[in-house]
DNA sequence: GCGCTGATTGATACAATATATCATTTCGCG
DNA sequence: CGCGAAATGATATATTGTATCAATCAGCGC
């Protein structure tokens, strides 16, 4: 059954190759702007990778606290906002959770698409989406810093596996 | 109890008296689906009305408390899910609070744009930020059911107010 | 009106998420 | 090394949201 839409699914991770070499250019970038990566923060940035998807601040203290005892929520909640404001992970506001950013690049407005079934989060830079956006900015006189659009539903393996629930499903 | 004079509060606003009528036609599809509107569920209703924006779980519940001592958090929660549910009142993900719906007519996929100087909120029913979403879900494989936007910047008369800011900003 | 039934509330406790503070440690650098 | 900025550790606390269950209320058939 691996003919239909494999595509997200994809092999163990292909990505994070991409991930590390994405973490040394950050880390350049913020040892220029005199901050440091550190131990602590490599290791949210390692677990995140690990998990493949959004992890919640006290998931993740779970998990550091396997290799680390002493780690706090405060600890956890400093790593994040770190990476958040180096443009490398996202808040999903939907769950509360925190996500690896996928095209860490360069700041950008981001979409992310969440299946509530499986909790795959897919993130776009969709230039319809953003240009929507945007234009209903300026209509409304706004100028706007912060995109924040997540799209929630459920991903095509999931309906693909999940024949037996309801068909017909209202969009709200 | 003292006797419960339906006297809603003088109208402060020009939509207040639109916003009555739909709180009538909310009652009537409640009542016809076996649910009711009490006391507490139009106390919240009516704060968000004073209000006129956002407010938090925890600021309605100081204010319903002025009225009714008896207050709780668990209460307001469950008012306010209520009136989430029958479209009434949308959580602002980004500010972590709540606002009344401004078209509640019927159920849609809005957005909200929030002026981060004023705190306003301008709630709008964009056909192009809607199609743009739904053609990225479609494009992903995605059948999408909840459509969460919340565009944060700064309003036109708070730009008008305050020309010291500096004028370049790049949207992210 | 009377009692039945399910919806709703009251009261309390608790869970989950996030931040404040300050002494101590580490890092980069001259 | 020794300085100052950056980061952490430790602790406490703030904020936001739920669970539970007995008591009460609203609608309904009688
Ligand atoms: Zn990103
Ligand atoms: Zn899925
Ligand atoms: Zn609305
Ligand atoms: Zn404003």
């Amino acid at each position: 059954m691996n003919g239909t839409a494999p595509m997200y699914k994809a092999t163990q991770r292909p990505e994070a190759e991409a991930q590390l070499r994405t973490l040394e250019r950050l880390e350049t970038v913020c040892r220029a702007r005199g901050r440091r990566v550190t131990r602590q923060r490599r290791a949210v940035l390692r677990a995140l990778l690990a998990e493949g998807g959004a992890l919640t601040a006290y998931e993740l203290l779970e998990r550091l606290r396997v290799e680390d005892g002493r780690s706090t929520p405060a600890g956890v909640y400093r790593a994040l906002e770190f990476w958040m404001a180096a443009g490398a992970v996202h808040r999903l506001e939907s769950t509360r959770s925190f996500i690896l950013c996928e095209h860490p690049e360069a700041p950008h407005p981001g979409q992310l698409l969440i299946c509530r079934e499986c909790g795959q989060v897919v993130e776009t830079e969709d230039k319809g989406v953003a240009a929507a956006a945007h234009r209903l900015g300026e209509q409304l006189g706004f100028v706007l810093d912060r995109h924040l659009v997540e799209l929630t539903g459920v991903c095509g393996s999931c309906r693909a596996r999940g024949r037996a629930a309801e068909p017909g499903r209202r969009p709200a």
